[in-house]
DNA sequence: CTTGGAAAGTCAACAAGGCTGACATAAGCT
DNA sequence: AGCTTATGTCAGCCTTGTTGACTTTCCAAG
């Protein structure tokens, strides 16, 4: 059970990071790994009566304002009518704020105001706190590793938005 | 609003990998990845009419065959009426065996049968092989960066938890 | 041998956050 | 004028998490 069928007709090279016990011990690291990830921002979330839904679209309204909600539906890969429920909470809080397009009236550009940047950067200070804490521990090396199997990880889809976001631009 | 406060008091070696916006880059390569991570158990997932929670339960009993509901709970990190709203469902469809224990017997050892197995490795097929895809783009160097990243990144319960899989022992 | 407490199971109620389907409105495009 | 797109909204459903209360079983300490 333990070495794959994988690791067997191997060729020379080291090939033993590709076993299904490695394999497997990374699925497992992630699924751990994924849950101290969202800890620290849960724990905020709770005491603002929100989840990780709102976490989601805060975030990414910090990262690209003016971004307009088909845009936000596709990167985070969710219904309008769920998406809508989190905005419309968010929008009458305060937090966010929608303004009509002005080349495409159709079009809501969103944007957090200034109550909506502060919960951004007391959720993003938590989470970055672990992140930067990890990396310490880890390296610069390990970090470049890390983010390189994240990557090819993602779906094609997913990361065209990862890219695109990482590259500057809105 | 690009290069973090932490960057700025940096010494003499290179610690721009903590920049915040480092950081973030990591942050959001985590929330894609991870959806590319559970996108193919899913999908299995939907034409069995099971969710994400059956997978981690079926997971894990594959992975510690003979667990307790406890340790079980301990390594999810749910309530019991969520796990064992999950587990009877598993039960009752014939894929978890749930047996009395001998020298205690208030406590349930669980086991996959035949068909709960099947399952199994029809997830963990689908799910190793992204991984391996990732794993075989990255490289070997990537892949120990990759780990030592997550494991920095779990709160020390989970690690605990972690580990004690990862090193053989039930 | 009794009793306290742990392990497990169950019921009920609830909430977040996904989903689908249907429909409305406004605006851009042909 | 008519089709398409972007958005919002209503209703209803599902999964999966929660809390609280309660029971049964059973080990173990007094």
């Amino acid at each position: 059970m333990a070495e794959g069928a994988s690791a067997v007709a191997q060729s020379g090279e080291s090939l033993l990071f590709l076993t299904d016990e490695q394999l497997r011990k990374g699925i497992e690291a992630m699924f751990f790994a994924y849950r101290g990830f969202t800890a620290d921002p849960d724990r905020i979330l709770q005491d603002h009566a929100y989840g990780r839904a709102h976490h989601r679209a805060i975030h990414f309204i910090h990262r690209a304002p003016g971004t307009t909600v088909n845009n936000l539906l596709a990167i985070l890969g969710v219904t309008k009518q769920s998406l809508n429920r989190v905005l419309r909470c968010l929008i009458e809080d305060g937090l966010v704020e929608s303004r009509v397009g002005n080349r495409d009236k159709r079009e809501r550009h969103l944007y957090l105001t200034a109550r909506g940047d502060a919960l951004e950067q007391q959720l993003s200070d938590a989470q970055r706190e672990r992140m930067r804490a990890a990396y310490r521990a880890a390296g610069p090396e390990a970090v470049a590793g890390f983010r390189q199997v994240l990557e090819a990880m993602m779906d094609p889809d997913m990361r065209r938005h990862f890219t695109r976001l990482a590259d500057g631009g809105v």
